[in-house]
DNA sequence: ACAAAATTGTTGATTTTTGTTGAATTTGGC
DNA sequence: GCCAAATTCAACAAAAATCAACAATTTTGT
């Protein structure tokens, strides 16, 4: 491994291409070294290797919202399928904003006669049009990484209603602090939706209990007892603790 | 694989139809290179060729609420353009719900830092996705076909906006009646949006000048001076009376 | 301090990509 | 159906990038 690699995924995945000549000049080394160093991060599929410049996997270039669908996609498509088989039809439901919580709701449309709260539009876009859903669209303001809303009205809308499940992610799994996520506002969100759900769905790929690049440090209402949690693989044994009584399916991750 | 290859799925996917002498224009390559960089993206499906022009194939696969708008789709992708070049980047403007304005939504992600107020959750999650956009939902209770609301806070929301376009549309225009929809709650979400507006742009596709199986009978607002008319035809003249004074721009239909 | 191992820069041959040219094809108008 | 304009295609030469090999340098282990 060597002394240049963190540097170049660094410029790679900032600029989402960068030919292989400025990269030699930015880390002031020949372009032969550049090609020698990337080659063994080409491989292990950290990046891609195109004529005469190196891309990004993330997908630098595009909507930051969908470039993080491609994050870990494989994984969150298995926890959607996962969550849509314990969610019947007629059921109601609250959904926050995240990427997996995309996926969820692209799965869910196989659904009918939903009834969604969401602060999410996306989310809100995707369900209100299948035929006999009842979508309501929590909060006014999106922001703009993900189209999500956290104004006041979004917490009247939800703190009206009374659901079946609330369906929440997190950023980050730690052992002895819970589900963590950013920011404050997702985690007064979450709550909202935590309190008028019976129960709740936590759904967070394995990557997420694994320490983060940035650090997440606001925590996620605590789960209770019969509550959900699905991955994509069984959480390391250390995480035991926090998870005892909790229901946790594994979503099997055969095809695509 | 070439280091093009982002670069003109992201134009193609942005605009929806680029012609090959633009694109090696943006890219500052010859248009020799276009063509072949884009023949793999043609033959792997995730571009179609047209003569002159490439064009997305997520338009129409995507949003399966634009999937079902098949007809007239090239009539409304011409209008869509041809909304584009008229809003510039920095524009506030509100949008109305409707098959049209969904795909003006779609062209419009092209643009920045744009201010958008919509009862539609499918724009609403369009374009609130682009970095620097200002999106607001209007609205909580969301229709089933078409992912709109049309509760009180809708109102409020739009009411509250000043904007620069209301960007509306229409079922049917008659020439003694003007311009018709099927719905009340359109209608008072249209005068919201048109009271809220310094310029109000109504987009209708040719087909809206002739007769509709299922007769509207509610008028939108009627346009005022200095308002602006897109179509993809002349209007027949039996309209000049209904047109007179309203800036009427025709789009160039050229590509499929 | 010494030698082995690993890393780096340089060189020249090889491969890939690119722009240009002119001929062939397609498109739209009449 | 024919013509003019625009677009595409094929081929070739120029430019750019890659690769392999070797020499110079730095790092590592003893």
């Amino acid at each position: 491994m060597s002394k240049y690699k963190d540097q170049i995924l660094y410029n790679v995945d900032m600029r989402g291409t960068v030919t292989v000549l400025e990269l030699a000049k930015i880390l002031d080394v020949s372009d032969q070294t550049i090609r020698r160093v990337s080659q063994p991060l080409v491989e292990s599929g950290e990046l891609t290797k195109v004529h005469g410049a190196l891309v990004s996997n993330r997908i630098a270039s595009d909507p930051p919202f969908l470039a993080r669908m491609k994050l870990n996609r494989a994984a969150k498509v298995a926890i959607a399928r996962k969550a849509v088989e314990l969610i019947e039809d007629g059921t109601s439901i609250a959904i926050d904003t995240g990427s997996t919580s995309g996926f969820i709701a692209l799965a869910l449309r196989a659904r009918e006669h939903l009834t969604v709260v969401t602060n999410s539009a996306f989310v809100a876009s995707t369900l209100a049009i299948i035929p006999g859903n009842k979508v309501s669209m929590a909060g006014t303001q999106l922001r703009d990484h993900d189209g999500a809303a956290f104004d006041r009205s979004a917490f009247d809308v939800i703190e009206r209603m009374q659901v079946d499940y609330a369906l929440l992610s997190a950023s980050m799994v730690d052992a002895d602090k819970g589900f963590l996520v950013h920011d404050q506002c997702e985690v007064d969100i979450a709550n909202a939706m935590f309190s008028s759900a019976s129960r709740t769905i936590m759904a967070v790929d394995h990557s997420k209990f694994e320490p983060q690049d940035r650090r997440p440090a606001l925590r996620q209402p605590a789960l209770r007892h019969n509550d959900i949690l699905i991955s994509d693989r069984n959480p390391p044994e250390r995480f035991s603790t926090l998870l005892d009584g909790i229901d946790v399916r594994i979503a099997d991750g055969d095809q695509s």
